[in-house]
DNA sequence: TTTTATGTTGAAAACATTTTCACGTGTGAT
DNA sequence: ATCACACGTGAAAATGTTTTCAACATAAAA
């Protein structure tokens, strides 16, 4: 019952354990007789390598390590798909490690993931301080281990890969579709918490207002949707708003609800715009514009560089940036 | 540099390999006075123990398989939430399986996973075929690992434990409470492919609408939100209806966005109720009224299920059904 | 004082592979 | 005929732990 070794392969296929591993492992490595012969034995016996002893033995363990910050973001999930199927085709497993929410000492996360002698590592986090890049710097330097980072990036440093899009051009070109439309009052409503690359989004709007000499303003709020409520109501009495740019979709979503509670309509009196393109944008009424930002090739991409990395191919690119595009659906004219 | 390895503890700690292995793994069998020395070192050095050779050893692996049919099901993401608390909690790691959309060779994937020597697997299908499900059995026996199921469950076996709720009786409420608004002509909206959990929710469904002696009529969609709009119009045209139980949110969505558009109030004409009570429910224009499913507990208890019976604890009970709650919202009076 | 039990430690075996090295054996070049 | 070389193979070392067993010291019991 339990599980077969090499031994037993090697002695019913009347061979030495380094012939049953050769004929794993560099099948062109042994004469094609003898590897029939041990490949059919292991078929018999369903001989599968233990990972551990392999593991140990060659100092790899076709695995690697994927860091995120929070499941439930929509955009995490996707890219999980993406990195799930593009680590499949190459043979590697995912080990899976969820931040703690806060307290995430972050830095014992990593001892842990090396100690458990991944080969490569892919960080998610939508925010990354300089505190926790030159940790990951050291990482990859001391442990010579590979990191690239999914959907951040680091300003001014690319010395750990990455892949993202241009957040601050999608902000750009999004505040850029309002104004077009002759809107004069365009606020941007994002997150109380400094995500960096919110930060991002929030320089292209900013860029783009500046450029056609409008007022800007930059309203924050956090991702609850009932305080959300409150907050944009507030904003209803006080204030004259043609255009809103939300950080994310279900924000967007949010401050259109409470339009349409107002009486005021999208988007002949107000233009609405999210962020991701995520289910809620086609589930909304009306249907939500928005920037698209392709999550499952963020992830995809992110796990192709690091296979690469991880097999020491040459890569050209270390920063990568992937195409966006802004669909138009109903909120804006 | 390169790591630590235990010899290098040793020496410098002036013992041997067996008794630093003891000071980290059982404590109390090495004297206070070496063990603080041997843990000082350890520190100093910043040794973590080879995750392979450790498991070699010991054969244990302190890690779990978790397998998922796809990341994105906003249900899938908030489970392995809970899943990934109660993991870190007993220090055990996750490996991460995402199952591939159709051809899904399901049997060479757990083999992989057998070979990948975790001590336990969570299986986080909403759906279970007899073949799988006997499968999963021999795994269990075969291999000794156990396996818990969350979120479905085998009717009439309870040889692999699992967690879910009460789907049946879900329905059979939520249907329950349309009734009681005094709507006659109350249609289930589920889905084409063939779910078990759905399959519980129509059963619930039907139950109810027996009981009141009226009409039933279930009507199936795919996911796709453009089809669903179509279809619904059709239904618009040819049938008169005033209340809609869906088995997803994000359906229910669909649906009374197609009900606005076609000039129908809700829940004044039509009442509508989910499931899941996703932030998507809370997101609708009205709020949807829906079946609150307890998943991030789902995935937690599965978890805990696991690690109680990985540590060969007793459970009494092998299939446990979480309380779910009916939250009333705006689509329903 | 001798025996017995208890607590602390080290030596060595076990875990299941990969990989290095050396050894034939046959083949083409000199 | 000899040399060089490639090919196919096996023996054994190496990988870094845990665990068993025995040894030793010390304390308690007889």
């Amino acid at each position: 019952m339990s599980k077969a070794t090499i031994y037993d392969v090697a002695g019913a296929a009347r061979v030495s354990l380094a012939t049953v591993s050769r004929a794993i492992n560099n099948p062109e490595k042994v004469k094609p007789e003898t590897r029939e012969r041990v490949l059919r034995v292991i078929e018999e016996l369903g001989y599968k390598p233990n990972a551990f002893a392999k593991g140990l033995a060659s100092r790899k363990s076709t695995t690697v390590a994927v860091v995120v910050p929070d499941m439930t973001r929509a955009s995490i999930a996707e890219m999980m798909n993406g990195i799930a199927d593009i680590a499949r085709v190459y043979k590697y497993s995912i080990l899976l490690y969820v931040l703690e929410s806060e307290d995430a000492s972050e830095e014992d996360i990593l001892r842990e993931i090396i100690a458990s002698q991944v080969d490569g590592i892919l960080y998610l986090n939508d925010e990354i301080t300089e505190a926790q890049y030159d940790f990951l710097k050291t990482v990859k330097n001391t442990y010579q281990i590979p990191v690239v980072l999914t959907n951040t990036f680091f300003p001014g440093d690319d010395e750990i890969p990455s892949v993202s899009i241009d957040y601050e051009r999608a902000g750009y070109e999004i505040t850029k579709k309002l104004i077009d439309e002759g809107r004069k009052h365009i606020y941007m409503v994002s997150t109380v918490r400094k995500y960096m690359v919110n930060d991002l989004k929030e320089s292209g709007y900013l860029r783009a207002i500046e450029e056609a000499k409008l007022p800007s303003k930059i309203m924050r709020t956090s991702g609850r949707i009932s305080i959300n409520t409150e907050h944009f109501n507030e904003y209803f009495k006080d204030n004259e708003v043609d255009g809103v740019v939300a950080v994310r979709d279900s924000i967007a979503i949010s401050f259109m609800n409470v339009a349409h509670d107002n009486d005021v309509k999208v988007p002949e009196e107000i233009g609405v715009a999210g962020f991701q393109n995520t289910k809620y944008a086609r589930l909304a009424r009306p249907q939500l514009s928005c920037v698209d930002v392709p999550i499952y090739d963020l992830g995809a991409v992110g796990m192709r560089l690091l296979t690469k990395l991880m097999n020491k191919e040459e890569v050209v690119d270390k920063v990568v940036k992937l195409p966006h595009s802004i669909v138009l659906r109903k909120t804006t004219l």
